[in-house]
DNA sequence: CCAAAAGTGTTGTTTATACACCCATGG
DNA sequence: CCATGGGTGTATAAACAACACTTTTGG
């Protein structure tokens, strides 16, 4: 190891970076979460969290974050976003998490700041990657998070008010969607984060005047009703679009 | 001093705060910007900066800002919001700094992240209790904001966007005024933050339509012109209209 | 009497909302 | 033949943008 790459991977003990991954899965948005290892066998409480850890000392946060998501997903990340940072000097100091801490960190007991990030990524591309971390990772449905470890709780809460707010100002659903998807699987998507219902035929209008959806000439295949129309994001048109009018507005 | 003052009093040297303090004055958006102590009086290159310093280690993050401002501005905080944490590894090692650092740190190698933070005031009731620090502290129009120390340029501009944002979605241009303006003071407000002009009239039915400005009787005095109803802020109606309609759209 | 900002309505255009039926497919 | 989601148009209401003149005051 050169001393370039040594002092790379020094680990500042007093930043971290956590991420919230959505992804959306059969009509469901979902978030990524693991499962603390924990080297003592004895304790077999289950401790679950988001993905996170120590940035290092030489490592811009953004390049950190991209890092962990990488190392946790193996997937280039599609978006990534700050969206704040939580400093609550006892955050990491909950009786439940101090063994953990115990186990793998190099000061158990110093104050943690954690610069938060949150991601998009299609479920689709991301799960025959998977198995290697299954065992570690999975998906669960924003609507069944558990109690998660330090403030978790509170990271994640605090993403999905972003992501919304996100999703009112820029076109960030199809993130969640494969290449080519269908206005239905648009709007459920929409309707799923908002949490509302929307119209089928303003939805419609609305999105494909905004005018960075390209129409394909393909259509689903073996779907038991009316094939739909297939669309792609079009990315360039987007940002002549948004170099103009900056706002979207959902 | 006792041991619960202590421990608050021990600096955390990786992790500052820096506080992007807005006033408005004479039809111009100004920010706080510092003049650094210098111990060594050889030096007297001038060197300016945010407002900001290190986190005490057993503080919140949003103490840590309102009690930095309340230092250096001795006002109660009107407004004070987290924007952005800036984590690029060398955001404090250029040379311009260093003996700064080496003067006043005790570790003025590490690397430090800061948590940025806005806030809005009104230097009208502001300006009064400023002699005790005026020789250090000082309103600079935005559009003159000389270089600043470490990446607080990159800083400041990010906070200026942010304050564009939000002022789109929430009325916060009051918060720069006297308790008591005028519709006049308000648009131009408006139209300094967001950089255009805006239509008088479109303006002012916008605006009274939110109902969230609540007329008073009293008028201007001693202006060479007509004279102008005064308005207040009705933040309890506020509350309410917020509660409904989440957007304000500017 | 002059300069400077206050105050005030209307019209045309765009955008948002509400709403109901037929179509194609797989099972 | 049935269940499922795909696809389509119109009418009403609300919001927005553009636009010009009279009033009051201090100097």
């Amino acid at each position: 190891m050169t001393l370039e790459e040594q002092q790379k991977h020094q680990l500042n003990p007093h930043v971290s970076v956590d991420c919230v991954i959505f992804g959306f899965d059969e009509g469901e948005l979902k978030v990524l979460l693991i499962e603390r290892d924990v080297a003592n066998p004895q304790n077999n409480t289950k401790r679950f969290s988001l993905p996170g850890n120590l940035v290092d000392d030489a490592e811009d946060l953004d390049t950190s974050a991209k890092r962990v998501l990488k190392e946790l997903t193996m997937l280039d990340n599609i978006f990534l976003e700050q969206f704040f940072t939580f400093g609550n000097p006892d955050r990491v100091k909950n009786a439940e998490d101090a063994q953990w801490l115990n186990e793998v960190r190099d000061l158990p007991t110093a104050r943690v700041i954690t610069v938060a990030y949150y991601s998009l990524v299609k479920i689709g591309d991301y799960a025959p990657s998977a198995a290697s971390f299954a065992r570690k990772a999975f998906w669960c449905p924003v609507s069944e998070v558990p109690d998660l470890a330090f403030d978790h709780n509170q990271i994640f809460t605090t993403a999905l008010n972003s992501l919304k707010n996100k999703l009112r100002i820029e076109p960030v659903g199809f993130e969640l969607l494969p290449k080519k998807f269908t206005l239905g699987q648009l709007q459920k998507v929409y309707e799923t984060i908002l949490g509302t219902t929307l119209d089928k035929r303003n939805f419609r209008r609305k999105i494909l005047n905004k005018g960075f959806l390209k129409p394909l000439q393909e259509k689903q295949k073996g779907v038991p009703h009316k094939r739909a129309r297939l669309f792609e994001f079009d990315k360039e048109n987007y940002e002549l679009i948004k170099a103009k009018s900056l706002y979207f507005d959902f």
